[in-house]
DNA sequence: CACAAGCACGTACACTTGTAGTTGACAAAG
DNA sequence: CTTTGTCAACTACAAGTGTACGTGCTTGTG
């Protein structure tokens, strides 16, 4: 299915900030891009380049600059990045990591709340459509 | 706090077997890799080596052999892990991760169960433990 | 004992990744 | 029209990573 290769740590920072903005430049993404980082522009610019070839992105040209666009979404990108994960480390159980978001993180009341609904919604989802 | 450098995919895989055997010989990691994976023998000898020197692993020998013992706790392994994903993939934010893998990847009605104790344990938690 | 099998240890090597410098075209501003 | 800034494009380069080979010691077995 024609996989792409696998997002470094650098190029999930800088796609996640191309989904946000839905299309911009390298100096967009640029500014865009958590300042304590302290990253150069060129830098930014090559994160870019490398994710256009990945495949992740798609480059038109505007005048004289570049305007990058996912090409892919978001769902498809996390499903594998997270798949991943679990699979290296949680030996793919993915109640596991549940329970470590859960426990281990801070997490919020309304964030628990939150959590019911998608319970909820999960449950009715399942009761209406045909289980397998 | 004298972070550790973090673990590479491959890497994942192995602290997690030792993790389950508690200490093994270069062998038993060996053996109980995923068999599709059809790695070799050495290759783990590597990553069993680097893992020492990066600080997750100590070795003891015994005998000829060396013996692997884990010098982490998952948990702390998995919160800078997941951590680390969290805060480039999800800019930080949780729910979001929550979020996908109850609606994208397949879970078992046992498992919302489970999910939920664990909601309802973290709550009883929380109403017990002084607030800061 | 001689040999095969197991192991540690050092070495290797291509590819990826994080990070940035250089060059040259263009454009805006004086 | 020259200076100054902005980009794209190319190049660079050390460190990290996936993967394995070779060598030489050790031990169990015929």
């Amino acid at each position: 299915m024609a996989r792409r290769p696998a997002l470094s740590k650098a190029e999930m920072e800088v796609v996640r900030i191309v989904w946000n903005l839905g299309e911009a430049t390298v100096r967009q993404v640029f500014d865009a891009f958590p300042s304590q980082r302290n990253i150069d522009f060129t830098t930014v610019q090559t994160y870019l380049r490398r994710l256009e070839t990945k495949g992740y992105l798609r480059a038109k040209r505007a005048g004289r600059a570049l305007v990058y666009r996912a090409r892919v979404r978001p769902d498809d990108v996390i499903r594998d990045t997270v798949g991943d994960l679990v699979n290296r480390l949680f030996d793919g159980q993915t109640v596991p990591l549940l329970h470590h978001l859960i426990r281990d993180r801070s997490i919020r009341k309304e964030d628990i709340e939150e959590l019911r609904e998608m319970i909820d919604q999960w449950e009715r989802q399942q009761d209406e459509s045909p289980n397998k």
